[in-house]
Parts: C-alpha cells; sequence; structure tokens
DNA sequence: TCTGGGGTCCTAGGACCC
DNA sequence: TCTGGGGTCCTAGGACCC
C-alpha cells in the first residue's frame, strides 16, 4: 500500500471505532523557529555540544544530514557542523504544549495525552458530529496551525496502535488514514524495524530467527511466539503483526515513580562528592513528590561507570518515606552497599511506590517529629514556589569553582 | 557512533505465608 | 521426615518509548 493510495481514502467513512493519534512535528525544534524565525529553513539541533550530552530534538532540515533525536552531539555535529545547537527551554515547551493539548481536548470528549507533544483521541460514536474522520483531522489541524503556529501529524484508524503508526507514516504535516481492513497493510509498510514496541534488542532477536518482516513474523502461531519469547512480547508480536492493537496506553495513567539522574563529565569519585549530588538529588526528587502530594515507599539509586556498566539498588522499609532525609539516608546506605569505588559517570535518584499522600489513614503513621519535617518541607517548597531557590549542589559541579 | 533524562512495563529468583 | 503448589511482595536488571 503506498501513500498516494491512503491518501485516496481520506474521505472513506470508518466504521466502529474511531481513534486519532496526534503529533506535534519536531516540537522543540519547532518551539524555538517560532519564537525565532531566522532559525526558519536552518539545521537546528536542540542540545548541548560536548561530550555525554544528545540531541533532544531537530529540525527537518538537520534531519536531512542524519541527525535524530538521541543521537551524541559529538556525531550530531560531526554529520552536521554547521548545525545551531540551542540549550532546550523546558518550560516554554510545556507552554505551548498546554496550548496544543487544550485545542485537542476540546475538539471531541476521548481525550487522552501520552507525552509532550503527543495525544489520543476517540471519535467512536461521533459521526453525527464528524462523518468523515478525514475531514474532521484536517480541520483540527487548521485549528492548530491557526492558533499555535504549530503544524501536527495526525494517524486516523479503528485502534490506538495504528492510528499512532499512521502518524508518523506521513511527517511532518501529514494526515493518514487507514480504513479498516488496511491495519495489516500499514504495518507491513512500516515494517518490523520501524514498528512501536520493537527495539535495538527485540529486532535483533527477531533477526537472528530468520523474521525480518511482519509476513514472515505471521507465519508463527502465538503459541509458538509466545514459547520463543514469552508469555507478553509473543502476545504483542502475535497481535502486532496482523495489524491488531495489542492494547497500547490503556491503562489509567498515574505516577508510579518520580527520579533524577544526572551524567556527569569527568567522571566523579568518591563519598564526599557523591553524597553531595545524592543529598541534593534526595531534595529534588521529594520536593516533588509533595508537590504531587504523593508518599513513595521505595527509594533507589542508579549508579552508572566509567566503562557504562550499569546498577541500581533499592529499598522498601516497612513505613513510608516521609521527608528528603529519610530519602537522603536510605540513598547513602544504598550507595554504599553498591559503589565500588571507581570512577562514577552517572547517578540517580529515584522514589517508587507511590500512593497518595492525601489518604487520612495514613496520617497516625508518623511521628511529631516526622509531622513537622513534612510541614517544613512543605514550606520550603511553597517558597521556591515563589521564586525562591532550592539550594542546589550544582554550583559544585562542571568544575567552576 | 559512544551512548541524556524522564518514565512504564516485564522477568526471574528468593522470601514468606497458607 | 522430606516435601507441594499457589499467591504476594520485594529486588535487580533490562527493554522500550518520547
Amino acid at each position: 500500500m503506498d501513500y498516494i493510495r491512503l491518501r485516496s481514502l481520506c474521505y472513506t467513512q470508518l466504521m466502529g471505532e474511531v481513534f486519532f493519534h496526534i503529533d506535534l512535528d519536531a516540537f522543540f525544534a519547532s518551539v524555538e523557529i517560532l519564537d525565532n524565525p531566522g532559525y526558519r529553513g536552518k539545521p537546528l539541533i536542540i542540545g548541548e555540544p560536548g561530550p555525554r550530552h544528545v540531541a533532544s530534538t531537530c529540525s527537518y532540515e538537520a534531519r536531512a544530514y542524519g541527525v535524530h533525536s538521541a543521537m551524541p552531539m559529538t556525531t550530531a555535529l560531526r554529520l552536521c557542523p554547521d548545525a545551531i545547537c540551542i540549550h532546550g527551554r523546558m518550560r516554554r515547551y510545556a507552554e505551548m504544549s498546554r496550548r496544543v493539548m487544550s485545542i485537542i481536548r476540546a475538539f471531541a470528549p476521548g481525550f487522552q495525552q501520552v507525552s509532550i507533544d503527543e495525544a489520543f483521541l476517540d471519535l467512536t460514536g461521533m459521526e453525527r458530529i464528524y462523518p468523515l474522520p478525514g475531514k474532521a483531522a484536517r480541520l483540527l489541524k487548521e485549528m492548530i496551525r491557526n492558533e499555535t503556529g504549530l503544524t501536527v501529524s495526525i494517524g486516523v484508524a479503528s485502534s490506538r496502535f495504528i492510528a499512532k503508526l499512521a502518524s508518523d507514516y506521513h511527517k511532518p504535516d501529514g494526515l493518514t488514514v487507514v480504513p479498516p481492513g488496511k491495519e495489516a497493510d500499514l504495518v507491513d509498510t512500516v515494517g518490523l524495524r520501524k514498528l512501536w514496541g520493537i527495539g535495538d534488542s527485540m529486532y535483533s532477536s527477531l533477526e537472528r530467527k530468520g523474521i525480518r518482516t511482519p509476513a514472515q513474523l505471521r507465519r508463527f502461531s502465538e503459541d509458538e511466539l509466545k514459547r520463543l519469547f514469552g508469555d507478553s512480547s509473543g502476545g504483542f508480536l502475535y497481535k502486532a503483526a496482523r495489524g491488531i492493537d495489542p492494547g497500547i496506553f490503556q491503562g489509567e495513567a498515574r505516577s508510579r515513580s518520580i527520579s533524577t539522574e544526572e551524567t556527569f563529565y569527568p567522571d566523579v569519585f568518591g563519598y564526599d562528592t557523591l553524597d553531595a549530588y545524592l543529598l541534593e538529588m534526595s531534595q529534588e526528587v521529594m520536593f516533588r513528590a509533595l508537590d504531587e502530594k504523593k508518599i513513595p515507599r521505595t527509594v533507589g539509586i542508579k549508579l552508572r561507570y566509567g566503562d557504562f556498566s550499569t546498577t541500581s539498588a533499592q529499598e522498601t522499609p516497612s513505613r513510608p518515606i516521609y521527608s528528603s532525609s529519610d530519602v537522603f539516608s536510605l540513598a547513602k546506605s544504598l550507595l554504599r552497599s553498591r559503589y565500588n569505588g571507581g570512577g562514577v559517570r552517572l547517578l540517580g535518584v529515584s522514589l517508587s511506590g507511590i500512593y497518595d499522600g492525601e489518604d487520612v489513614e495514613q496520617r497516625d503513621l508518623f511521628s511529631d517529629r516526622e509531622e513537622r519535617e513534612r510541614r517544613l518541607e512543605k514550606t520550603i517548597l511553597s517558597l521556591s514556589q515563589k521564586g525562591s531557590h532550592l539550594v542546589k549542589a550544582r554550583n559544585l559541579k562542571h568544575g567552576e569553582s
């Protein structure tokens, strides 16, 4: 199936379920171009030059040189030496994201945001308002462009999975409608390599078994695939190869973990330095948890050494984590259980096992001391939100002293 | 190529309980 | 005495996505 045929089918009425997947085109780069028209038409990379940095997003002009998201900056600049590199402005992107998402949310009831630059819309049962899904998608694209200056690509299909593949099929500013019955055709056109849910590791393992295309995958029964790849991956592959939604993005979105991590250059050594970072990171994640009114039960650390070998450790005490000093003391002891004295490339702290902190019955679990500590941290948090800043060990970094 | 930072989900093994 | 099977929780590691 080729693009022209997909396009010509845009106005075919879809029966049954109808999903849109809306994807902002090169989102961060597009916002920068919007704010600074001088960048238009030039290769632009969101990301800092230097070792151990990667490209976050890049403009289509930069992509023409082979640059892509997550590419090491040293590689990106070798491919495209004239690229303009800028530091990301997450607040600005979040603001533009909110504007776009509010337009999408108002368009139909079944709205589901899945990341800063993506959302699903369930238009099932809305034939009377939007009899032609392709036409509705064009209207939505126009509304977003007129109100924000940004372009999106939209995929329209009978499931989230196929809508997501479709939005990526023609980018930027694309619109792809997949009529019912043509789902597997789109999967065949996209190919296994670029299928959602199949990464480098799964692709290599399929390749080792001589499976390179969805058609080859379809020769295996569900049981065979489950035996080869496990119940979960096997079931996913069986459905995905046939264009059947394996059930992506169906669970309710709720916070399950909060984490922060930092990669250093050069590597850092020793408990003095690592503890200073641990303290800063413990405060950061706990403040975020308090801000979201969440209480975690588990604290974890992550360590990556200079050779990229990575290890992690976590602990779930019998009582919930209540303050950043709890986080810090657990993180410190976890670090001591893991650290081998070598050069550390990355350090991270995470909170998980998160539940709603407003549960009244949990109150009694905490002592007066802890309650005071918690209140103090909430106060510090509210001050920091009014414009003052958290004390940051950040100043120690990058050998500035 | 030399590999960010924020997440989610899965697996496998061990502890513990019934 | 040597020993079953299921369920749940926890941990470490890894795949995957944006």
